[in-house]
DNA sequence: AATTACGTTTGATATAGGTCAAAATCCGTG
DNA sequence: CACGGATTTTGACCTATATCAAACGTAATT
């Protein structure tokens, strides 16, 4: 059996599935580390447009994403869609399925992507015996609330601009968090799905990137994208509009 | 001691707590609810404006009200705060200070209240051993997440009279499910504490109330309302607009 | 009961972002 | 490489909601 984790200076690295957020504060022994690898043995190749899930389909499993770009999704009756998050490697999807055992939204594969399949009910168990897994599941729900929190401060209180900025920063940090660059990346998403995320229309976010090249704020071609002015970006968000006077 | 718990004919109630939430499927032994009667055993009072907790502050227990309504808001640098929800008898809260063990946002009593006050270190103890109390937890979270998906739906793509009547339903539901009527009831928070919640200003959350009125879709005065039409406030959710033709 | 502070309503006007439309560009496929 | 569909950009115009301002109610306080 390989070794399932390696350490770092202050976490331990899941080798099998590269997750992140998995990751955990030492101390486990061979034992516990050999259940957590079992757990975590299921891995599952997805192509570009793919369904990791459908809203509506019976929860068996939580998602984590090994490499690759997901998006998640609500639909409405009426037609309309709200993306509700993009998910990257080391993320864990599929947490909103756990209250009813139903799927509430859909995860779709932006870009090819690998993902560990990860049974709840035998996570559940194993947590019930590690109160560290338990404790980072916990975390790991309640980040998701927070992260939720911040979208709806986002959504309810922000101008486009800002909206903008704040969700080029955060691609900006996830990447530089992976090992990325933290200024150039490449967006996986359209305008339209940006657009979604954000509350606004894919216009609105095509004239809104327009308006910060010639701002020589970032450098946009299509799905190719350079931050060029962090901290001018990042003054840009909790601006209630462009300086005052 | 008292019986903790009293039965009904799908759940179990919490006596001590009248916690809707915290409801459980049966079977427990004498033990355990002796233990759970334990966990849920420290109440507290608070004041209209009193609050339950601070953004910043040490995380130690869910709070689960007993009697009441709290709202939780979000304060951003600038100034500007987001109301993220309002909560009331049977609903757990605190559940964003997981992540960091720090509290992410500001809970607020908007009436007299009464809360229990649930040490978290306990209840994860507890349900290591009560897999039926530690899946119930994982679903409280969950159905949060939910909660603030539907939300991102309601900012990111729903019209003012949309999100209004979206907001009028939600806590009439909540209100029938408490035993109280589900078509009159007093409005505990502000227009500008909606405005805020709903992505609205003040004054939109007031016209938008001053049409449903003359509409004959409800009567309102002041912070008392009675929802006259359920059907046609219902139909105004998920109207992109009115009546296209 | 008078005073004050706070919340609400309503009106007039401004504006950010939506809508509709056309052109330009990109990308996958035969 | 050329074609066709999808995505993006840009323009002109419109509208829902914000903003500013004033009057009005309501509820707590003395």
């Amino acid at each position: 059996m390989q070794k399932a984790f390696t350490i770092t200076p202050t976490q331990i690295a899941c080798s099998s599935c590269n997750l992140r957020e998995f990751c955990l504060p030492a101390d486990f022994t061979d034992e516990e580390l050999h259940k957590l690898e079992a757990l975590t043995s299921t891995k599952r190749a997805y192509r570009r447009g793919d369904y990791l899930y459908r809203s509506g389909s019976k929860f068996e499993s939580l998602y984590a994403i090994r490499t690759g770009f997901f998006k998640t999704q609500v639909l409405h009756e009426d037609g309309r869609e709200q993306v509700t998050g993009f998910q990257m490697a080391g993320e864990i999807i599929g947490l909103d399925a756990i209250s009813t055992d139903i799927h509430a939204c859909d995860a779709v594969a932006l870009e090819d992507s690998e993902v560990c399949e990860l049974p709840f009910n035998r996570l559940e168990e194993l947590s019930r015996q590690l109160p560290t897994l338990q404790r980072h599941l916990h975390k790991i729900m309640s980040r998701e609330i927070v992260r939720d929190q911040g979208i709806m401060l986002l959504l309810g209180s922000m101008r486009a601009e800002e909206r903008l900025a704040a969700f080029l920063l955060n691609l900006s940090q996830r990447f530089a968090a992976r090992g990325y660059s933290a200024s150039a990346f490449r967006l996986r998403m359209t305008r339209q799905e940006i657009g979604s995320y954000l509350g606004l229309k894919l216009e609105t976010v095509s004239r809104t990137l327009s308006y910060f090249q010639e701002s020589r704020l970032i450098d946009v071609h299509n799905k190719s994208i350079a931050l060029l002015d962090m901290t001018r970006l990042l003054g840009l968000v909790g601006q209630q509009r462009a300086t005052p006077f």
